[in-house]
DNA sequence: AATGAATGAGTCTTCATTCAT
DNA sequence: GATGAATGAAGACTCATTCAT
């Protein structure tokens, strides 16, 4: 008698999420790099199945970067529209992304290595592209309204911005690279918020 | 009549070094990735003539890290035997850092694939690691001697210098992308010298 | 209540049949490049339940093969033994091996896909071949005998043979590949009879 | 000392029509169904050489479709611009082309498989398409003219070329298949010929 | 009896490395 | 010292076949 139409369902909703799971591991530490071997053994699955679930490679990572894109940890819109003054909701956006950077660097890694990658699908990297320009557009629009409040200092806000990303994408290799000086030291919110004062 | 000894030397010299810059280029564009093809090409060169200076691909990394690390970029001692308070010398340094990762930004980014490429000899890695541990032992001494002159900021040091390489390394990341924001934004020294501002 | 046996009996041949009919339309369509999902597919079954009735792909084969040789068409004996003279009965049999071909055409594409198949099992070729053999030789006796009564050319009868089942199969292929040629101008029968003619 | 270029073209030259003459071993043997390994095997040549030499297994189809339009086997139009009346020149083109099947039946063998292979490029099987038409369209011209001189049996002048083609292609795949019987008893011209007697 | 999830051997393709000249 | 032809191991992907339910 076969399975239950349920049970298959969630078999194949199990399967694709240990298989994109194991593909977080294996793509953050790799990059492209990561072989689909490496994949189907860090889910523990055969060779074969993974192409069940996944037509090619390129898809394993078209899914990764949707999961990205949906995380919302790259969205810095909905942590725009907060109460509060310019710098209040700046403070709070930055604490906000230090501890996303610290919890779930592999996300932040995984996004240098496919923008950085060359061999990526122009698709996938465009879309990319637009998310850290929303991100970007975003933080500079905060930054130039807390300058107006005068609670950031007034120096090129396009500087700021890049001297802020900079900060946070260097926080997040070395959160990935799992070093324990980060470990044990992570930077206080307050070191990298002084870059803004006035 | 056979060629003098001395230039065959040269011309080895020659050779060898044109094929190291040609691997930089290669390197820098595409990390672990760049063919032997790719760097022969560069060169403007056989390929069967690379194997004749480097044994190996490893082999070029090798001789490419050597140049890192003879080439001083990474040497921070230097930089400390200076005169002027630590606050100065602190100033200086950092300036010189930002000065060296825009320029010559390759530098940086091989360090970092290299970093975070497992693949690469453990040899190699822990060379690299050390100049690191280096890197981060004289800044970190640096700061501690600043805070003493009330130059510096009396947090946990350690948390500074981690926010300091994090927004180096950011920064040669981006420099690396080659992004138009950055080059047109590069942020003032000032900037990242506030984090560590009393 | 479990299903009485004659039902499961006939649940069975059924089954059986359909399978082995989608595998005709599947292998006529791919020759052995014709996979299995394709012929589950096409028989609108699980590809599981192929296994249950035929151990292999192989096995399919053998079994269309069978279905060949039972079949008839290739069988030239049963035409042999019809009343009239040779020459009539040579033209009544080129006639309806012409419309077998025409109408049956997969049949004669498998069997031209399985002979010319290296990797079939010898075993299945060879039967083929004898029945292939078993054609030439009804035919070759009936040209032999129309010969003897001058309704045949006096011409090497082996020669005569080879032409026509090279015209034979010839026309299979066309007729194979939907040509719209074919269709539209399937040549007469008395065509072919011409190069018998004295 | 490098080779000379002269060498090295030699070489390049020689193993390019090694590997293709291999290829047409194998692949009038198994079409597209043969593998790159065998491909190899068959020039007794590395794995990997090939790859230099053809970029994929399509670009070896693609030069052996080259080769078989530039052969001149499959052009008739050159055959019909002679001498004669158009009886002779009917009766000149088909013994010609008997002879071609005779003798390169490779060529039409692949011809035939390429036709019937629906993974080939839509590209390659157009070409190989036109040329099949002005093939039919010249043996129909020819039929036409001969016809009107009346050398040539009154029939539809299209029966007439489907049955010519079809008795060609199947003496191809007899040919191919090194039938001892077809070595054997190789038809007369004289037999076809009669099927447009009048 | 039936289903479809799972496996792994086989095929195409790339690329570091070797070798004859 | 220099060239580029040749090799083969490794990686992406397909598909016949097995197995738990």
């Amino acid at each position: 008698m076969p399975r239950t139409e349920e049970a298959n369902q969630r078999i194949r909703e199990e399967q694709r999420a240990k298989i994109l799971d194991a593909a977080w591991r294996a793509f953050a530490k790799k990059g492209t790099a990561a072989t689909m071997a490496e994949v189907a053994a860090e889910a523990d699955v055969s060779y074969g199945l993974v192409y069940r679930y996944f037509s090619s490679k390129e898809a394993i990572f078209k899914a990764l970067v949707e999961q990205m894109l949906q995380s919302g940890v790259l969205r810095v819109q909905r942590l725009l529209d907060q109460p509060g003054t310019p710098g209040e909701r700046l403070t709070s956006l930055i604490t906000k992304i230090l501890e996303a950077r610290r919890e779930r660097s592999e996300i932040f890694l995984l996004f240098q290595h496919v923008m950085s990658d060359e061999t990526m699908s122009e698709d996938v990297r465009k879309r990319l592209q637009e998310r850290g320009q929303a991100y970007y557009d975003g933080m500079r629009q905060l930054i130039v309204e807390a300058q107006a409040t005068g609670e950031v200092v007034a120096d090129d806000p396009d500087q700021l911005v890049v001297a802020l990303m900079a900060y946070l994408d260097g926080l997040s290799r070395l959160a990935a690279r799992e070093s324990e000086m980060l470990k044990e030291h992570f930077p206080d919110p307050e070191i990298v918020l002084r870059m803004l004062k006035p």
